[in-house]
DNA sequence: TATGAATGAGACTTCATTCAT
DNA sequence: AATGAATGAAGTCTCATTCAT
C-alpha cells in the first residue's frame, strides 16, 4: 500500500524469473530434480509456491530454464577463445587459467552434475548441452590439436582423446572437492590441480615440451 | 489367468536380495534414487512389489545395499594392485590395462554416477565411498608418486594431483560416453583412450619418459 | 521322523483351535481387532501364519471365535446361579464373591474391552453379546428385585437400574486396573472392591438393611 | 463437474482444525483409531485427504489432538466442582444431576471409550487421561469421603472404593447405551439411572442416609 | 498337516499444481 | 502480480491371504 509512484524499495518484477532461476539451480544441484520441492525453491528465491507459476508452467520448465541458462555464457567464452586460435600450447594454457576462475564464478560444475545424473530423465537436455557445448568444445580443441600435429607440435594420437586428457583434470577435481569435501575429504586446490594438470598433459602430448614455464 | 505350468510363486530366497540388487541398480543409475520407483525395480526384479519388502526395510536401505555392492570387489581389486608395488610405470600401464575391462564388467560408473548425484542426499554414502575407496586409491597413488618422486623417477608437483591427473581421463571418458552416447553421440573407445591418456600423462610426469612403448 | 505310533510330546491337533483363540485374545484384547497382525497371533500360537487359515477362513472368523468362546461359560454360569433364587440379598452377596474370582480366571474384562470397542465394526458381536448374555442377565436380576421389591425387601425403583448399580462397581473396577494400571495407577483390590461396592447399594437399596455382615 | 456457484476451495484456516477434530472423534469414536480411514474423516470434515496434512503432521497426531481436546473442558468443570466443597452429599448429588447433561453435550463418553480401548496402542494417552483426569477425580472425591468419614457422615470403608461406586453406575449406563443400544437394546434413562444410583450409593454409604430426598 | 515366501489391494503420506482471495 | 490453502494423483509401505513345497 505505498503511495503509488513510489516503488522504491521494491523489487523489480522483471528481476524474478532470474532470482528464480537461481534459487532453482542451488535446489536442483543439491537434491537432484526429482528430490527437489518447489516449496524450498519458493522459499529460497523468497517468494511464495504459487508465484513460481507465474514466470514458469511446470517444474520441468523451470528445470530446463536452469540448464539453458547455464549454456549461453559457456558458448560465447569458449567461440571467442576458440576464434582467437594462437599455438595450441597456449591456448591450453590460457584456457587451464581461465576455467577454474570461471567454474569458481559460474556454477558450471553444478550444473554439468545436473546434466550428467539426469541425462536419462531428460535426454534432450543432454543432447543440447552435448550438441552446443561439450561437443563443439571437443571438436574445436580436436581441430587445433590436430593442426598441431600437421605441423609436428604434437604427438600422434586421437586429438578427440588429447582434449579429453586435458580438459579431465579440471573436471574430476571440482566434482570431486563437490562430492567428497562435504563429508570431510581433504579438497583440492582448483587452480593448482588445473595448472599442473595442464602443464603435465601439455608436456606428454608436446614432441619439443622445452619451453616449460 | 497364468499359462498353465507358469507357477506364481518361486521359492528361492538365497538367490532374490541379489536379483533384486541388481535390478535396483538397473533402475537408481538410469533415474536417480528419487525418481525411481519401486513398482520398476519389482518388474525389472520380475517380482512384486510386496516381495522386495521381505529382503529390505525401506527404498532407502535398498539403495544404501546398492552402493555398498559397488563398492567391496573394487576395494580387494585396489588393494591387491597396490600391494603388489613394482616400478611406478608399470603399475599405471597395468591399471590403465585393467581398469577399463572391469569398468566394462562391474558397474563402477553407474553406481559413481549414483554416489556423486545423491551425495548430499546421502552424505553417509559418499563419506563411506570416500573413506573406503577413493581416499585409500588416491593416498596409494599418491604415495608410489611420492616414492618415484623421491628416486628422481617423477618431475616435482603434489603427488595427489599427479594420480587426478592420471585418473582423470579414463573417468571423464566413461562419464562422457554414459551421459551422451544415448543421445547420439559417438562414444569413445574407452581402452584406447584410457593407454593413450596414460602414456600421455606419464610421459608428462616422468623425467625420462625416454622408454615408451 | 518319528516312528509311528509314538507321538508322545507332539501336541494334539485337536488342541489347535483353542490354543490359537487364546494366542489370538491376547492379541486382540491389547491391541484391538484391527491393530492385531495375523503374524503376531501365530507367534504368539507357536504356529506359522499360514497354519492359522487351517482353522479359520479369515481373520474376523477368528476374532468371532474369540468373542463367542467368551460367551458360553459366563452364560452357564449365570443361569445356574439365577435358577438357585435365594433371597435376593444372598444372591448379590454370593455373586459379588464369585465375579472376581471368575474374572481373575476368564478374561471376560479382555473380552467385554474387545466387545465395546468393536461394536460398531461388528454389530453382530454386539448383538449376539446382548442378546445372549449381557441382556439376560440384567433381565434376571431385575425379576429378582422386582421379587424383592413386591416382597417388601427393596425399595421402590427402577429394576433393571438396580441391576446396573450392582454390577457397576466390578466393572468399572476390573476396567480401571486393565487401562490405568499399565500406565502406573495404583490398582483396585478387585475383591475387596467388589465386597465394598455390593454392600454399599445392597444397603441402599434394602428397605431393612439391618442384618450387614 | 461441481455445480455452479460451489467454490472448490473455501479459505478458513481458522476454523479448520476445529472441524476435523470433530470429524476425526466421530469416525476414531466408532471404527477406533487403526480401524479409521483418513479417507473418511476428511470426507466427514469436508476437505480433501491431503488437507488434513496441513494441519497434522500424521494420523496418530490427529487422534491424540482428539484425545487431549475431550480432556480440557472437563478438567475445568470438575475442579470447579470440587473447589466449592460443600457438605459431601450435596457434592454428590450436584454432580449426579450435572454429569448426565455434560455427558449428552460433550462426547466424554465417546472420548472415554477410545482411550480405554487404544490404552495399550498409546500408553501416552492413558497415561495423560489418568494423571490430569480420572485420578484426580478420584483422589477428589476419597478426599471428600475422608473427611465426611471423619466427620462421622460417613460409614468406614475404602475411601477410593466408595468413589468408584458413585461413579460407576453412571458410566456403565453410558457404555451400555453406546454398545447395545444401536444393536435394538432398550437404552437407558442416563439421568433417572444416575440419580437413582446416585441416592442409592448414598444411602449405603451414609450413617444416617435419612434425609432422602 | 504345516510352512513361509510371495502377492496385491489398500492404507498413509507427499507434493506439483490450482485458484479464490 | 502475489499469496497460500486446498486439491488429488501418485508413491511408499503394510499386511491379510494364497499356494508351491
Amino acid at each position: 500500500m505505498l503511495p503509488a509512484g513510489q516503488p522504491k524499495f521494491r523489487r523489480r518484477k522483471a528481476d524474478r524469473p532470474e532470482e528464480i532461476v537461481r534459487a532453482a539451480l542451488t535446489v536442483f544441484a543439491s537434491k537432484g530434480f526429482a528430490a527437489a520441492r518447489l516449496e524450498e525453491i519458493a522459499a529460497e528465491a523468497g517468494v511464495s509456491k504459487g508465484a513460481l507459476y507465474l514466470y514458469f508452467a511446470t517444474k520441468e520448465d523451470m528445470f530446463r530454464a536452469v540448464v539453458a541458462q547455464g549454456l549461453a555464457p559457456n558458448l560465447a567464452f569458449i567461440q571467442a577463445a576458440a576464434a582467437s586460435a594462437p599455438a595450441f600450447a597456449d591456448l591450453a594454457r590460457t584456457l587451464a587459467a581461465l576455467l577454474p576462475q570461471v567454474a569458481e564464478r559460474a556454477p558450471i560444475a553444478a550444473i554439468a552434475k545436473m546434466v550428467i545424473g539426469e541425462a536419462r530423465n531428460f535426454p534432450e537436455l543432454a543432447r543440447v548441452w552435448h550438441d552446443q557445448l561439450v561437443g563443439p568444445v571437443i571438436a574445436t580443441f580436436a581441430h587445433a590439436i590436430a593442426a598441431a600435429q600437421a605441423r609436428g607440435e604434437v604427438r600422434p594420437g586421437d586429438p578427440r582423446a588429447y582434449a579429453v586428457s586435458l580438459a579431465s583434470g579440471l573436471l574430476l577435481g571440482l566434482v570431486f572437492n563437490e562430492t567428497f569435501a562435504p563429508v570431510g575429504a581433504a579438497p583440492f586446490d582448483i587452480p593448482a590441480l588445473a595448472r599442473q594438470h595442464v602443464e603435465t598433459v601439455l608436456a606428454g602430448m608436446l614432441t619439443n615440451p622445452g619451453a616449460r614455464p
